[in-house]
DNA sequence: TTATTAAAATGAACACTGTTTATTAATTTT
DNA sequence: AAAATTAATAAACAGTGTTCATTTTAATAA
Protein backbone atom coordinates (compact mmCIF):
# COMPACT_ATOMS: atom_id res chain seq x y z
CA UNK A 1 0.00 0.00 0.00
CA UNK A 2 1.97 3.08 -1.51
CA UNK A 3 -1.01 5.29 0.24
CA UNK A 4 0.53 5.22 3.33
CA UNK A 5 4.03 6.67 1.82
CA UNK A 6 2.78 8.75 -0.33
CA UNK A 7 0.74 10.38 2.91
CA UNK A 8 3.73 10.87 4.44
CA UNK A 9 5.43 12.26 1.75
CA UNK A 10 2.87 14.82 1.47
CA UNK A 11 3.12 15.87 5.00
CA UNK A 12 7.08 16.19 4.75
CA UNK A 13 6.50 18.40 1.94
CA UNK A 14 3.92 20.37 3.74
CA UNK A 15 6.32 21.14 6.45
CA UNK A 16 8.93 22.06 3.87
CA UNK A 17 6.50 24.85 2.50
CA UNK A 18 5.48 25.89 5.63
CA UNK A 19 9.32 26.48 6.41
CA UNK A 20 10.14 27.90 3.07
CA UNK A 21 7.79 30.62 3.59
CA UNK A 22 8.52 31.22 7.24
CA UNK A 23 12.32 31.17 6.11
CA UNK A 24 11.67 34.07 3.52
CA UNK A 25 9.50 36.22 6.09
CA UNK A 26 12.00 35.89 8.51
CA UNK A 27 15.12 36.58 6.68
CA UNK A 28 12.56 39.75 5.18
CA UNK A 29 11.19 40.83 8.05
CA UNK A 30 12.97 39.67 10.84
CA UNK A 31 11.37 37.64 14.05
CA UNK A 32 9.64 40.20 15.88
CA UNK A 33 7.50 41.15 12.71
CA UNK A 34 6.80 37.40 11.55
CA UNK A 35 3.52 35.98 12.69
CA UNK A 36 1.98 31.99 12.09
CA UNK A 37 -1.01 34.49 10.08
CA UNK A 38 1.28 35.82 7.92
CA UNK A 39 2.88 32.56 7.14
CA UNK A 40 -0.68 30.24 7.00
CA UNK A 41 -0.90 33.91 4.18
CA UNK A 42 1.81 33.24 2.20
CA UNK A 43 1.17 29.21 1.96
CA UNK A 44 -2.68 30.06 0.77
CA UNK A 45 -3.58 28.06 3.89
CA UNK A 46 -5.51 28.95 7.29
CA UNK A 47 -3.40 29.25 10.53
CA UNK A 48 -5.02 26.32 12.03
CA UNK A 49 -3.10 24.13 9.66
CA UNK A 50 -0.26 24.91 10.29
CA UNK A 51 -0.62 23.55 14.14
CA UNK A 52 -1.38 20.21 12.26
CA UNK A 53 2.46 20.26 11.17
CA UNK A 54 4.01 22.30 14.00
CA UNK A 55 3.45 22.22 17.91
CA UNK A 56 3.66 25.72 17.85
CA UNK A 57 5.89 28.79 16.35
CA UNK A 58 8.97 28.22 18.28
CA UNK A 59 8.95 24.81 17.17
CA UNK A 60 9.23 26.39 13.38
CA UNK A 61 11.92 28.99 14.51
CA UNK A 62 14.09 25.69 15.87
CA UNK A 63 13.47 23.91 12.30
CA UNK A 64 15.20 27.54 11.09
CA UNK A 65 17.71 27.34 14.04
CA UNK A 66 18.51 23.66 11.84
CA UNK A 67 18.35 25.23 8.47
CA UNK A 68 20.31 27.88 9.55
CA UNK A 69 23.22 25.91 10.60
CA UNK A 70 23.12 23.87 7.37
CA UNK A 71 23.79 26.97 5.49
CA UNK A 72 26.17 28.30 7.64
CA UNK A 73 28.84 24.87 7.69
CA UNK A 74 28.35 25.15 4.02
CA UNK A 75 29.06 28.87 4.01
CA UNK A 76 32.17 27.31 5.96
CA UNK A 77 32.80 24.47 3.40
CA UNK A 78 34.43 26.98 1.53
CA UNK A 79 37.82 26.69 3.84
CA UNK A 80 38.87 23.28 3.14
CA UNK A 81 40.77 24.30 0.60
CA UNK A 82 43.23 26.44 3.48
CA UNK A 83 45.91 23.21 3.68
CA UNK A 84 47.33 25.17 6.71
CA UNK A 85 44.96 24.45 10.26
CA UNK A 86 46.32 27.72 12.01
CA UNK A 87 45.72 30.07 8.05
CA UNK A 88 42.44 27.83 7.77
CA UNK A 89 41.20 28.73 11.71
CA UNK A 90 41.87 32.06 10.69
CA UNK A 91 39.76 32.20 7.80
CA UNK A 92 37.04 30.47 9.47
CA UNK A 93 37.18 33.48 11.82
CA UNK A 94 36.69 35.69 8.34
CA UNK A 95 33.94 33.51 7.42
CA UNK A 96 32.23 33.72 10.14
CA UNK A 97 32.08 37.19 10.47
CA UNK A 98 30.92 37.42 6.91
CA UNK A 99 28.23 34.98 7.31
CA UNK A 100 27.03 36.91 10.41
CA UNK A 101 26.95 40.27 8.05
CA UNK A 102 25.86 38.75 4.80
CA UNK A 103 23.18 36.83 6.57
CA UNK A 104 22.18 38.48 10.43
CA UNK A 105 18.79 37.06 9.96
CA UNK A 106 20.31 33.72 10.76
CA UNK A 107 22.80 34.50 12.98
CA UNK A 108 20.15 35.53 14.92
CA UNK A 109 18.30 32.70 14.95
CA UNK A 110 21.60 30.36 15.98
CA UNK A 111 23.27 32.27 17.97
CA UNK A 112 21.33 35.18 20.12
CA UNK A 113 17.08 34.34 20.05
CA UNK A 114 16.00 32.45 22.98
CA UNK A 115 12.97 30.95 20.76
CA UNK A 116 14.25 28.12 19.14
CA UNK A 117 16.46 27.40 22.10
CA UNK A 118 13.07 26.85 24.52
CA UNK A 119 12.24 23.84 22.35
CA UNK A 120 13.80 20.06 23.34
CA UNK A 121 17.32 19.49 22.17
CA UNK A 122 16.24 16.66 19.67
CA UNK A 123 18.32 14.80 17.21
CA UNK A 124 17.66 15.62 14.12
CA UNK A 125 18.12 19.57 13.86
CA UNK A 126 20.46 19.82 16.71
CA UNK A 127 23.17 17.83 14.55
CA UNK A 128 24.31 20.37 12.20
CA UNK A 129 24.91 22.74 15.31
CA UNK A 130 27.19 20.29 17.29
CA UNK A 131 28.73 19.67 13.51
CA UNK A 132 29.93 23.33 13.24
CA UNK A 133 31.25 23.54 16.85
CA UNK A 134 33.01 19.71 16.81
CA UNK A 135 34.73 21.58 13.24
CA UNK A 136 36.44 24.34 15.25
CA UNK A 137 37.16 22.12 18.29
CA UNK A 138 39.07 19.61 16.22
CA UNK A 139 40.65 22.53 14.11
CA UNK A 140 42.14 24.06 17.36
CA UNK A 141 43.24 20.47 18.05
CA UNK A 142 44.96 20.34 14.91
CA UNK A 143 46.72 23.48 14.92
CA UNK A 144 47.91 22.04 18.12
CA UNK A 145 49.65 19.32 16.31
CA UNK A 146 51.40 21.82 14.10
CA UNK A 147 52.56 23.41 17.42
CA UNK A 148 50.17 26.26 17.73
CA UNK A 149 48.61 27.14 21.54
CA UNK A 150 50.83 24.96 23.61
CA UNK A 151 49.76 23.88 27.13
CA UNK A 152 46.26 25.23 26.30
CA UNK A 153 42.95 22.72 26.65
CA UNK A 154 41.42 22.91 22.63
CA UNK A 155 38.13 22.98 23.92
CA UNK A 156 38.46 25.99 26.63
CA UNK A 157 40.37 27.59 23.85
CA UNK A 158 38.08 26.79 21.03
CA UNK A 159 34.73 28.08 23.65
CA UNK A 160 37.32 31.21 24.14
CA UNK A 161 37.71 31.75 20.20
CA UNK A 162 33.86 31.53 19.74
CA UNK A 163 33.06 33.80 22.47
CA UNK A 164 35.23 36.20 21.46
CA UNK A 165 33.93 36.29 17.49
CA UNK A 166 30.40 35.94 18.71
CA UNK A 167 31.26 39.20 20.86
CA UNK A 168 32.06 41.11 18.26
CA UNK A 169 29.55 39.84 16.25
CA UNK A 170 26.76 39.87 18.56
CA UNK A 171 27.96 43.02 19.54
CA UNK A 172 27.48 44.86 16.00
CA UNK A 173 24.76 43.01 14.89
CA UNK A 174 22.20 44.34 17.97
CA UNK A 175 23.17 47.91 17.95
CA UNK A 176 26.14 48.28 20.78
CA UNK A 177 28.54 50.20 18.81
CA UNK A 178 27.12 53.08 18.85
CA UNK A 179 29.15 54.14 21.31
CA UNK A 180 31.50 54.71 18.09
CA UNK A 181 30.75 57.11 15.31
CA UNK A 182 29.06 55.46 12.62
CA UNK A 183 31.96 55.54 10.17
CA UNK A 184 34.74 53.85 12.78
CA UNK A 185 32.59 50.91 13.45
CA UNK A 186 33.39 48.69 10.52
CA UNK A 187 37.05 50.03 11.12
CA UNK A 188 37.28 48.71 14.76
CA UNK A 189 35.55 45.20 13.79
CA UNK A 190 38.47 44.98 11.43
CA UNK A 191 40.94 46.29 13.82
CA UNK A 192 39.49 43.96 16.55
CA UNK A 193 39.71 41.19 14.05
CA UNK A 194 43.35 41.36 13.29
CA UNK A 195 44.22 42.44 16.85
CA UNK A 196 42.83 38.60 17.91
CA UNK A 197 44.86 36.42 14.70
CA UNK A 198 48.03 38.53 16.16
CA UNK A 199 47.62 36.90 19.80
CA UNK A 200 46.31 34.07 18.72
CA UNK A 201 49.70 33.52 16.79
CA UNK A 202 51.43 34.07 19.43
CA UNK A 203 49.60 32.29 22.09
CA UNK B 1 3.42 80.43 41.05
CA UNK B 2 4.71 76.81 42.18
CA UNK B 3 2.07 75.36 40.58
CA UNK B 4 3.68 74.70 37.13
CA UNK B 5 7.11 73.32 39.42
CA UNK B 6 4.78 70.97 41.69
CA UNK B 7 3.27 69.56 38.24
CA UNK B 8 6.58 69.31 36.68
CA UNK B 9 7.37 67.07 40.00
CA UNK B 10 4.26 64.86 39.74
CA UNK B 11 4.77 64.63 36.15
CA UNK B 12 8.20 62.90 37.26
CA UNK B 13 6.75 60.90 40.08
CA UNK B 14 4.31 59.56 37.54
CA UNK B 15 7.73 58.68 35.18
CA UNK B 16 9.23 57.40 38.08
CA UNK B 17 6.27 54.87 39.22
CA UNK B 18 5.87 53.48 36.07
CA UNK B 19 9.32 52.90 35.59
CA UNK B 20 9.79 51.17 38.41
CA UNK B 21 6.95 48.60 38.15
CA UNK B 22 7.95 47.93 34.81
CA UNK B 23 11.38 47.13 36.16
CA UNK B 24 9.67 45.00 38.84
CA UNK B 25 7.69 42.71 36.35
CA UNK B 26 10.66 43.17 34.20
CA UNK B 27 12.93 41.45 36.26
CA UNK B 28 9.90 38.81 37.23
CA UNK B 29 8.99 38.16 34.16
CA UNK B 30 11.59 38.77 31.57
CA UNK B 31 11.02 41.57 28.82
CA UNK B 32 8.46 39.18 26.36
CA UNK B 33 6.24 38.42 29.19
CA UNK B 34 5.74 42.44 30.55
CA UNK B 35 2.75 43.85 28.94
CA UNK B 36 1.87 47.78 29.54
CA UNK B 37 -1.79 46.19 30.43
CA UNK B 38 0.64 44.76 33.46
CA UNK B 39 2.32 47.52 34.05
CA UNK B 40 -1.00 49.84 34.02
CA UNK B 41 -2.73 46.93 36.65
CA UNK B 42 0.58 47.18 38.76
CA UNK B 43 0.13 51.23 39.39
CA UNK B 44 -3.37 50.94 39.23
CA UNK B 45 -4.21 53.45 36.19
CA UNK B 46 -5.24 53.10 32.82
CA UNK B 47 -3.41 51.73 29.95
CA UNK B 48 -3.65 54.89 28.01
CA UNK B 49 -2.20 56.81 30.86
CA UNK B 50 1.11 55.35 30.03
CA UNK B 51 0.86 57.03 26.71
CA UNK B 52 0.74 60.35 28.48
CA UNK B 53 3.99 59.97 29.43
CA UNK B 54 5.97 57.87 27.53
CA UNK B 55 5.73 57.56 23.44
CA UNK B 56 5.96 53.53 23.68
CA UNK B 57 6.63 50.90 24.88
CA UNK B 58 9.97 51.07 23.67
CA UNK B 59 11.10 54.25 25.02
CA UNK B 60 10.02 52.29 28.76
CA UNK B 61 13.30 49.78 27.58
CA UNK B 62 15.23 52.46 26.37
CA UNK B 63 14.60 54.03 30.16
CA UNK B 64 15.38 51.05 31.99
CA UNK B 65 18.54 50.24 30.12
CA UNK B 66 19.40 54.00 31.39
CA UNK B 67 18.99 52.45 34.98
CA UNK B 68 20.29 49.03 34.46
CA UNK B 69 23.68 50.56 33.19
CA UNK B 70 22.95 52.92 36.26
CA UNK B 71 23.35 49.94 38.86
CA UNK B 72 25.95 47.98 36.51
CA UNK B 73 27.84 50.85 37.20
CA UNK B 74 27.63 51.12 41.02
CA UNK B 75 28.29 47.69 40.87
CA UNK B 76 31.43 47.86 38.98
CA UNK B 77 32.44 51.03 41.77
CA UNK B 78 33.59 47.92 44.02
CA UNK B 79 37.04 47.85 41.69
CA UNK B 80 38.19 50.99 42.88
CA UNK B 81 39.79 49.91 45.49
CA UNK B 82 41.59 47.34 43.75
CA UNK B 83 45.18 49.40 43.64
CA UNK B 84 47.00 48.00 40.53
CA UNK B 85 45.32 48.25 37.28
CA UNK B 86 46.42 45.13 35.81
CA UNK B 87 44.64 43.46 38.64
CA UNK B 88 41.58 46.04 39.01
CA UNK B 89 40.75 45.10 34.45
CA UNK B 90 41.04 41.32 35.63
CA UNK B 91 38.60 42.06 38.29
CA UNK B 92 36.39 43.80 36.35
CA UNK B 93 35.87 40.74 34.46
CA UNK B 94 35.27 38.81 36.98
CA UNK B 95 32.77 41.46 38.30
CA UNK B 96 31.23 41.82 34.86
CA UNK B 97 30.30 37.94 34.87
CA UNK B 98 29.22 38.09 38.35
CA UNK B 99 26.44 41.11 37.00
CA UNK B 100 25.47 38.80 34.05
CA UNK B 101 24.64 36.10 35.99
CA UNK B 102 22.90 37.80 39.04
CA UNK B 103 20.74 40.10 36.97
CA UNK B 104 20.68 38.30 33.75
CA UNK B 105 17.23 40.73 33.16
CA UNK B 106 19.88 43.39 32.96
CA UNK B 107 22.36 42.40 31.26
CA UNK B 108 19.41 41.22 28.59
CA UNK B 109 18.06 44.57 28.55
CA UNK B 110 21.79 46.44 28.48
CA UNK B 111 23.65 43.91 25.74
CA UNK B 112 21.17 42.06 23.74
CA UNK B 113 17.66 42.99 23.49
CA UNK B 114 17.38 45.36 20.68
CA UNK B 115 14.42 46.81 21.55
CA UNK B 116 16.10 49.67 23.67
CA UNK B 117 18.38 50.38 21.22
CA UNK B 118 15.48 51.77 18.19
CA UNK B 119 15.50 54.70 20.26
CA UNK B 120 16.78 57.46 19.32
CA UNK B 121 20.11 57.81 21.20
CA UNK B 122 19.48 60.85 23.81
CA UNK B 123 21.67 62.40 26.10
CA UNK B 124 20.18 61.61 29.61
CA UNK B 125 19.58 57.95 29.32
CA UNK B 126 22.96 57.29 27.26
CA UNK B 127 25.40 58.68 29.69
CA UNK B 128 25.49 56.11 31.87
CA UNK B 129 26.57 53.03 28.97
CA UNK B 130 29.42 55.46 28.03
CA UNK B 131 30.69 55.94 31.18
CA UNK B 132 30.86 51.96 31.71
CA UNK B 133 32.58 51.69 28.34
CA UNK B 134 35.05 55.02 28.45
CA UNK B 135 35.68 53.49 32.52
CA UNK B 136 37.22 49.99 30.42
CA UNK B 137 39.39 52.34 28.41
CA UNK B 138 40.95 54.42 30.61
CA UNK B 139 41.69 50.95 32.20
CA UNK B 140 42.77 49.49 29.61
CA UNK B 141 45.42 52.80 28.99
CA UNK B 142 46.17 52.73 32.59
CA UNK B 143 47.57 49.50 32.50
CA UNK B 144 49.91 50.71 29.40
CA UNK B 145 51.04 52.99 31.53
CA UNK B 146 52.32 49.82 33.76
CA UNK B 147 53.57 48.21 30.80
CA UNK B 148 51.25 46.25 29.93
CA UNK B 149 49.63 45.97 26.30
CA UNK B 150 52.62 47.20 24.63
CA UNK B 151 51.93 48.49 21.03
CA UNK B 152 48.43 47.96 21.24
CA UNK B 153 45.63 50.45 20.44
CA UNK B 154 43.79 50.73 23.73
CA UNK B 155 40.89 51.31 21.82
CA UNK B 156 40.43 48.29 20.16
CA UNK B 157 41.90 46.43 22.94
CA UNK B 158 39.21 47.11 25.05
CA UNK B 159 36.71 46.87 22.51
CA UNK B 160 38.43 42.99 22.30
CA UNK B 161 38.30 42.51 25.95
CA UNK B 162 34.38 43.56 25.92
CA UNK B 163 33.93 41.16 22.82
CA UNK B 164 35.11 38.51 24.59
CA UNK B 165 33.54 39.10 27.92
CA UNK B 166 30.23 39.67 26.15
CA UNK B 167 30.81 36.64 24.33
CA UNK B 168 31.20 33.99 26.70
CA UNK B 169 28.16 35.82 28.85
CA UNK B 170 25.56 36.08 26.17
CA UNK B 171 26.06 32.49 24.94
CA UNK B 172 25.54 31.55 28.33
CA UNK B 173 22.51 33.50 28.77
CA UNK B 174 20.83 32.40 25.46
CA UNK B 175 21.32 28.69 26.23
CA UNK B 176 24.05 28.23 23.68
CA UNK B 177 26.67 26.17 26.09
CA UNK B 178 24.06 23.48 25.58
CA UNK B 179 26.32 21.73 23.72
CA UNK B 180 28.31 21.07 26.72
CA UNK B 181 26.77 18.70 29.34
CA UNK B 182 24.86 21.06 31.98
CA UNK B 183 27.64 20.46 34.90
CA UNK B 184 30.63 21.20 32.75
CA UNK B 185 29.21 24.64 31.78
CA UNK B 186 30.25 26.64 34.84
CA UNK B 187 33.47 25.20 35.02
CA UNK B 188 33.85 25.55 31.05
CA UNK B 189 32.83 29.70 31.43
CA UNK B 190 35.73 29.66 34.70
CA UNK B 191 37.95 28.08 32.70
CA UNK B 192 37.66 29.78 29.20
CA UNK B 193 37.62 33.57 31.66
CA UNK B 194 40.81 31.64 33.27
CA UNK B 195 42.80 31.40 30.13
CA UNK B 196 41.65 34.48 29.10
CA UNK B 197 43.34 36.08 31.83
CA UNK B 198 46.05 34.45 31.14
CA UNK B 199 46.48 35.62 27.49
CA UNK B 200 45.89 39.20 28.34
CA UNK B 201 49.09 38.67 30.99
CA UNK B 202 51.21 38.07 28.12
CA UNK B 203 49.91 39.72 25.64
C1' DT C 1 -18.26 81.06 45.01
C1' DT C 2 -19.29 80.10 40.61
C1' DA C 3 -18.16 79.83 35.62
C1' DT C 4 -14.58 78.96 32.42
C1' DT C 5 -10.58 77.08 30.79
C1' DA C 6 -6.86 73.82 30.77
C1' DA C 7 -4.91 69.25 32.00
C1' DA C 8 -5.15 64.48 33.16
C1' DA C 9 -7.21 60.07 32.91
C1' DT C 10 -9.95 56.77 30.79
C1' DG C 11 -13.32 53.51 28.09
C1' DA C 12 -13.77 51.78 24.05
C1' DA C 13 -12.21 50.64 19.89
C1' DC C 14 -8.73 49.02 16.15
C1' DA C 15 -5.92 45.86 14.17
C1' DC C 16 -3.22 42.70 15.47
C1' DT C 17 -1.03 38.20 18.04
C1' DG C 18 -0.65 32.68 19.26
C1' DT C 19 -3.52 28.97 20.08
C1' DT C 20 -7.65 25.71 20.61
C1' DT C 21 -11.84 23.44 19.25
C1' DA C 22 -15.99 22.15 17.09
C1' DT C 23 -17.40 21.76 12.40
C1' DT C 24 -16.98 20.89 7.61
C1' DA C 25 -14.63 18.94 3.47
C1' DA C 26 -11.87 15.53 1.34
C1' DT C 27 -10.01 11.12 1.01
C1' DT C 28 -9.45 6.25 1.95
C1' DT C 29 -11.32 1.87 3.34
C1' DT C 30 -14.98 -1.32 3.78
C1' DA D 1 -22.45 3.51 -2.28
C1' DA D 2 -21.75 3.82 2.82
C1' DA D 3 -18.74 4.14 6.66
C1' DA D 4 -14.55 5.53 8.68
C1' DT D 5 -10.59 8.11 8.71
C1' DT D 6 -7.86 12.13 7.78
C1' DA D 7 -7.17 17.03 6.56
C1' DA D 8 -8.55 21.74 6.62
C1' DT D 9 -10.97 25.46 8.35
C1' DA D 10 -14.03 29.11 10.60
C1' DA D 11 -14.77 30.97 14.72
C1' DA D 12 -13.65 31.96 19.08
C1' DC D 13 -10.55 33.01 23.24
C1' DA D 14 -7.57 35.70 25.68
C1' DG D 15 -4.18 38.41 24.97
C1' DT D 16 -1.06 42.41 22.64
C1' DG D 17 0.41 47.74 21.46
C1' DT D 18 -1.70 51.85 20.33
C1' DT D 19 -5.12 55.73 19.35
C1' DC D 20 -8.83 58.92 20.24
C1' DA D 21 -13.17 60.86 21.56
C1' DT D 22 -15.11 61.52 25.94
C1' DT D 23 -15.25 62.28 30.76
C1' DT D 24 -13.25 63.53 35.11
C1' DT D 25 -10.26 66.44 37.75
C1' DA D 26 -7.79 70.57 38.76
C1' DA D 27 -6.43 75.49 38.01
C1' DT D 28 -7.66 80.02 36.74
C1' DA D 29 -10.87 84.11 35.96
C1' DA D 30 -15.02 86.49 36.80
Amino acid sequence: MGVKERKARDRKEMRETILQSAHQLFVDKGFGDVSLRNIAEAIEYSPATIYLYFKDKNEIFYALHGEAFKKFNHFMSALAEVKDPFKRLIRMGERYMEFTFQFPKYYDIMFIMQAPMDCAVNSEEWKEGELAHSQLENLVKECQQHGHFKNREYKTLSFLIWSTMHGMCSLALRDRMKIYAEEERTKMLEKSFKMFKQILSTI
